[in-house]
RNA sequence: GGUGCGGUAGUUCAGUUGGUUAGAAUGCCGGCCUGUCACGCCGGAGGUCGCGGGUUCGAGUCCCGUCCGCACCGCCA
């Protein structure tokens, strides 16, 4: 037996008995006489003494020996403290050491292994499993492993199976891009990672499996960003004999329940909103709903005053920033250059200052008399010292951009507390959105989701219009999950194909499995995925998820620490039948 | 594919209108110190200013290109 405590578990109670103690060196304070050594493993950090009055010589020359993030064992005796630290859990005790065996080196490591590291980002990366020695960054790593458990849990609880399915599986053309691995035994032939289970947990239900869960990493080659990587995690689900309802009560009582577990916090009912109220309300399909500053539509009553700017514009938008009458010119300029950015895209901003006085002071006075700017402000439902930011333009952009001005405003006033949980449904998504690039329909949530039943009449005549049995968990403007009743039957599901354009022979060769599938008795069914990582960076207050992952991708999709992608030989290429051009 | 910010000691950063030998903190090495716990004090070593080109008497600083990192837009059914 290497150890007989862990580095975080001794107290006062174990004083005067002889432990051994395996760890890291954290630190040496060498005082001359005493030496102290903060020993580190998962579990904490023990204090060893060291005396040159009583130590013996061959144990203070080791110690001479050894540096940060040696591995050591201790043999000693375990004593109250002469001064005690109330900072950490074993403050009142330290190990007066008696054997002392160096049981491996350490290079000096390139940045400390603490909280506060000095390390930069890159460089944590590239040696990652001395960042992932940190308390901070292990206790994500734990909060995740928590998290995992009570998701099992609770789907246990609920009678739901955890059923691994493939990863080498068959490239389908929806969706995101597929990563591809090629087959040895078959010449140019090619497998894909699964971008999601999708289809297998629709097999599963066709075969009577009615409820099943996986936490399952899924592969998507696209670009990344801080909530994005390109192998993350889903809690991937899917149940039988079910209507939208059902599937939705029984993952907002998931969510609940980590909460409750995770927090002690016991969340209300979640809130359900239209789509369309999400982007007419807030301008996004994931609204922050922790602050109020809707969106108001102002076009009516803003037109027709000779004001080019609103006259030609599809939409005017305003939103009401509550007692903001203090910004300054300067403020207001920041914010107009702000919105001007290329990522956000507006042309300029308007706005009306609400003066304690009751009079208006707007940035297009010149065509708008007191009386009309009342009426606009009245309209929005601002009082006294509110200021009204207004955006002019085509709707889908301007709706898009007061979305982004909405966040940025909700940061700038503090209204986005990362310790306040705003959980909602956003519901009835459009089943289709049109891409004037290819001149098609792409399905918005994926080709397997169900139209609304009084909606299906109208895939034929205006597919825009339909609405789908699809819905998202957003909490705190994070998209958590999403899901949808699926198509059960193989019309439907060939009559969906159809109006995403492809030929019967296409739609065969690609999904002919499922629809055959479909023939044999398949049960109403719906289901829901939800990103496992971006539930831990908001459970541990990130906006990041690579924290939460312990070897993750940076943002040009690679591992610098294992050096990854790399080239391989040609002896493998040549086994693989590809050459590279 | 695009926009923005950044790249200077092992590390995190400062470096003024272009001007002497490029600094600080921390880490590292050596010495001192009997109750430290971010120990303290004294001393020391440590630099291809990402890379390439240009402007200039002179470039860490200005210009062009390029590589790398981060955030975002496009993309992500």
């Amino acid at each position: 037996m290497l150890r007989t405590h862990t580095c975080g578990e001794l107290r006062i109670k174990h004083v005067n008995e002889q432990v051994i103690l395996c760890g890291w060196v954290q630190r040496i304070r060498d005082k001359g006489t005493i030496i102290w050594i903060d020993l580190r493993d998962r579990y904490g950090y023990t204090q060893l003494v060291f005396s040159k009055t009583e130590t013996s010589q061959d144990i203070i020359e080791k110690v001479y020996e050894l540096g940060r993030e040696y591995v050591i064992q201790a043999h000693g005796i375990v004593v109250e403290r002469e001064s005690k630290n109330p900072k950490i859990p074993t403050g009142e005790i330290e190990i007066k050491v008696n054997k002392l065996e160096i049981l491996n080196k350490s290079f000096t490591p390139p940045f400390t292994i603490e909280d506060e590291t000095d390390g930069g980002d890159e460089l944590r990366m590239k040696y990652r499993y001395l960042d992932l020695r940190r308390a901070c960054v292990k206790e994500k790593i734990e909060l995740r492993h928590r998290l995992a458990k009570y998701t099992r849990e609770y789907l246990d609880n609920n009678n739901f199976l955890e059923i691994e399915t493939p990863f080498l599986i068959k490239s389908t053309p929806e969706g995101a891009r597929d990563f591809i691995v090629p087959s040895r035994i078959h010449p140019g032939e090619f497998y894909a990672l699964p971008q999601s289970p999708q289809t297998f947990k629709q097999l599963l239900m066709i075969a009577g499996y009615d409820r099943y869960f996986q936490i399952v990493r899924c592969f998507r080659d696209e670009d990344l960003r801080a909530d994005r990587q390109p192998e993350f995690t889903q809690i991937d689900c899917e149940m039988s004999f079910v209507e939208q309802n059902d599937v939705l009560n029984m993952f907002e009582g998931i969510i609940k329940y980590l909460f409750e577990k995770e927090k002690n916090i016991i969340l209300p009912n979640f809130p359900k909103i239209s789509y369309d109220q999400a982007i007419e309300k807030y301008g996004i399909d994931k609204p922050d709903i922790r602050f109020e500053m809707l969106i108001n539509n102002i076009s009516q009553i803003a037109k027709g005053k000779e004001f080019k700017v609103f006259d030609d514009a599809e939409a005017i938008l305003a939103i009401v920033a509550k007692s903001c009458n203090t910004f300054t010119r300067k403020q207001i300029d920041e914010l107009t250059d702000w919105v001007k950015r290329h990522q956000i895209g507006a042309t300029g901003l308007a706005y009306i200052r609400c003066n304690e006085d009751g009079t208006y002071k707007s940035s297009f006075d010149k065509y708008y008399t007191n009386e009309e700017l009342a009426r606009i402000a009245q309209f929005c439902q601002s009082t006294k010292n509110d200021l009204i930011l207004i955006l002019a333009g085509n709707k889908k952009q301007t709706y898009k951009a007061m979305g982004e001005l909405r966040l940025e405003m909700g940061n700038r006033l503090q209204l986005r507390n990362k310790y306040i949980y705003a959980p909602l449904w956003v519901v009835d998504f459009p089943l289709l959105e049109w891409d004037d690039e290819t001149q098609r329909f792409y399905a918005m949530h994926h080709p397997f989701t169900s139209p609304k039943t009084e909606d299906i009449e109208l895939l034929k005549t205006s597919p825009h219009k339909v609405r789908a049995n699809a819905y998202d968990l957003v909490i705190n403007g994070v998209e958590i999950g999403g899901g949808s009743i699926r198509i059960h039957n193989s019309k439907t599901q060939k009559l969906m194909f159809d109006v995403l354009g492809y030929n019967e022979d296409e739609t065969n060769s690609k999904f002919g499995f499922l629809l055959n599938a479909f023939e044999y008795g398949t049960p109403p069914h719906g289901g829901i995925a939800l990103g496992f990582d971006r539930i831990c960076a908001l459970f541990g207050g990130s906006d990041s998820i690579r924290d939460y992952i312990a070897f993750p991708k940076n943002q040009a999709a690679k591992d610098i620490m294992i050096d990854a992608p790399s080239a391989v030989s040609v002896k493998q290429l040549n086994e693989l039948h590809i050459s590279i051009k």
